[in-house]
DNA sequence: ACGCGCAGTCAAAGCGCTTTGGCTTGCCCG
DNA sequence: CGGGCAAGCCAAAGCGCTTTGACTGCGCGT
């Protein structure tokens, strides 16, 4: 069955009665209802998309600009958001678009979905820095959610974000309370806000237990496995290297761990590692993975809260317009009391 | 400006002449036409995209439904082909919806796409032994694509697949040239056809050369790090180790490289390792990676493929209904003859 | 001088839905 | 018994675009 009119005719019925029956309208009676709904099962009908986007100015669908960097690489943990944000566009009835652009066409294909109206919303991804974004798309006037946060007027705009610094600081405080005080850090790029607020929350602790900030024992670069690996490679081979490691992804833990082992130390051991693990769903590191210690908060949960904000927003519940989660230290066998390499390798058997 | 109506009296023209004007159809004149682009830019006019699909009755976007499996997991590699999918997606003017729904509401998702008309045309991933997708498609009427092949009827549908049977049994062969007989599989689960087919070239080859399948020497599991780890780690510690392995996936790879490392053996001295590659761009291994000989192909390629081919499809252009992409083996130092661990550790300093 | 074809334009008819504003009933109550 | 009022239904007017079919000049051949 092609079209309500068709329908509605089959049933002897206005297409303004089937219409609301179909949509759950209180002015048709329970009996017509039902008869029209089994119809409908019957026909195989369902409303077209398009014209019912058409008639009501909803597009019922919200956008994702995935802008491409160099060597089209996507962000891996953009897979793990979307599974959860995508959980919830289909509860709630709504269409994820996805726009992968090139990076500098990224103001422009924002633009483009409101000019069209394509989309009801959007949400914006890795804020950096100076982020233009927020700017842009409230003198757009598209609702939008940020994943993260941006450096400034963080009050202005909706967002879901980890507590980032508070994250890495309490990270920072175990290890100093198992005794380390040489603790290196692996970031990711700076320009990224949340790798900022890492080393903030990092520095934070360091200088609560009056240990100075050593920048050799810092980096802040790709958060992938190879350079985890020649970060920690180098680490190691500075001439005061440290006994602790702090990693900012799973990712790059993995480089981290391959660096010790090829140096022959045992996690946990003679060096304690600790990571920020975003639970990628293709690593599955954590408690009976590869026995590292991580600070955990799903992505996919952040994903979730994203979308139910935004078509909140959308919908006029108004709801709070910020969400900060909080990552819980999930404890494995990487981290342990420092001087392991002293106490030898007999400790590594235990 | 908002609509069509209201740009085409602030020019004088009618509506009919506007829309041709702008969708470039040859019985304006130029000079018209140049007046009437002029004021939509001045004006920021774009049409409505719902109207403009009512209108016409296409859609130009494309369906992609993700399952989502145990534990909210999304494949990996999926990022990458959506990243080349969505390049051509965006260059031919094509919209891309992203459906993550539970692995068994799956036929039901094309369905409603159908119904709704939400989409022209949609991507199948990952086909399995006995997929019923292809089948509902047609019956659907619904333009399809796989990525991959099924088992039957392939010349039926089409499809942009990779030759696994040709990419593992050339690795096999490669290996066997350098003196391997005792030959590991990391593969992943068969009930994917891909991994069925690289067992197919695995056995090939070594049939060929006269050596007899060990069913100890293959397995067939989830292509993550962790599993990567556990299956090696099993391999060597079996009475007749291998001294050679075929890895299906870089991520597992990972892995293997890891209990490698763990058993003191140098990957191309005292074991030879090579990987499949899907040239992920979050790993970034290979040449000036971590070193890994592979056999690769992009997956970022096949994304792009399938799109052209899927969109050919549904503008009438009935190209070529398949398209088999050729791994391609890039040696790294992981591979060389058997016996390092015989010869020695010095070997492994050259 | 006349008709013809062509380039350029337009009015109006959809596309398939939602929604506004009535129009019937039937029933209750004064 | 008549007015009022829900409850239930409907016709028709959009939503903003594309596309059909028709109309106007105008130059050209005969």
């Amino acid at each position: 069955m092609a079209n309500l009119k068709e329908l509605s005719e089959k049933l002897g019925l206005s297409q303004t009665t089937v219409s609301r029956a179909l949509n759950g309208y209180p002015e048709v009676s329970e009996a017509t209802r039902q008869r029209v709904i089994d119809a409908a099962r019957e026909h195989n009908y369902a409303p077209n998309s398009s014209a019912r986007r058409l008639a009501t100015g909803k597009t019922r669908t919200i956008g994702h600009v995935v802008p491409i960097s160099k060597h089209d690489m996507i962000n891996p943990h953009f897979t793990d958001f979307i599974a959860g944000a995508g959980a919830v566009y289909n509860r709630r009835g709504y269409d994820m678009l996805i726009s992968v652009v090139d990076a500098d066409k990224e103001t422009e294909t924002y633009r483009a979905m409101k000019r069209n109206r394509r989309v009801d919303g959007v949400i914006v991804h890795g804020p950096v820095a100076n982020d233009a974004r927020p700017a842009l798309l409230k003198s757009l006037d598209l609702p939008f959610v940020v994943h993260g946060r941006t450096l400034q007027d963080e009050a202005s705009y909706c967002w879901v974000d980890v507590n980032n610094r508070r994250a890495f600081a309490e990270a920072t405080r175990h290890l100093i309370g198992l005794g380390h005080r040489r603790i290196a850090l692996v970031n990711g790029w700076e320009h990224m806000v949340f790798a900022r607020r890492r080393r903030e929350g990092y520095e934070e602790a360091l200088r609560e237990a009056g240990i100075a900030v050593d920048p050799l024992l810092m980096s802040s670069n790709e958060m992938i496995e190879p350079v985890g690996y020649e970060v920690m490679a180098a680490f190691l081979q500075s001439d005061d290297p440290p006994t602790a490691v702090l990693v900012a992804s799973a990712l790059s833990a993995l480089g981290v761990m391959g660096a010790a082992r090829e140096n022959d130390l045992v996690p946990g051991t003679d060096i304690s590692i600790i990571s920020y693990d975003d639970n990628l769903s293709f690593l599955d590191i954590g408690p009976d993975g590869m026995g590292l210690t991580v600070m955990r908060s799903g992505i996919g949960e952040a994903g979730r809260h994203c979308a139910d904000m935004l078509i909140d927003m959308i919908e006029g519940r108004r709801g709070a317009g910020h969400k900060l989660l909080e990552a819980s230290l999930v404890p494995g066998t990487s981290t342990g009391p420092p001087g392991g390499a002293v106490a030898g390798k007999s400790a590594a058997s235990r």
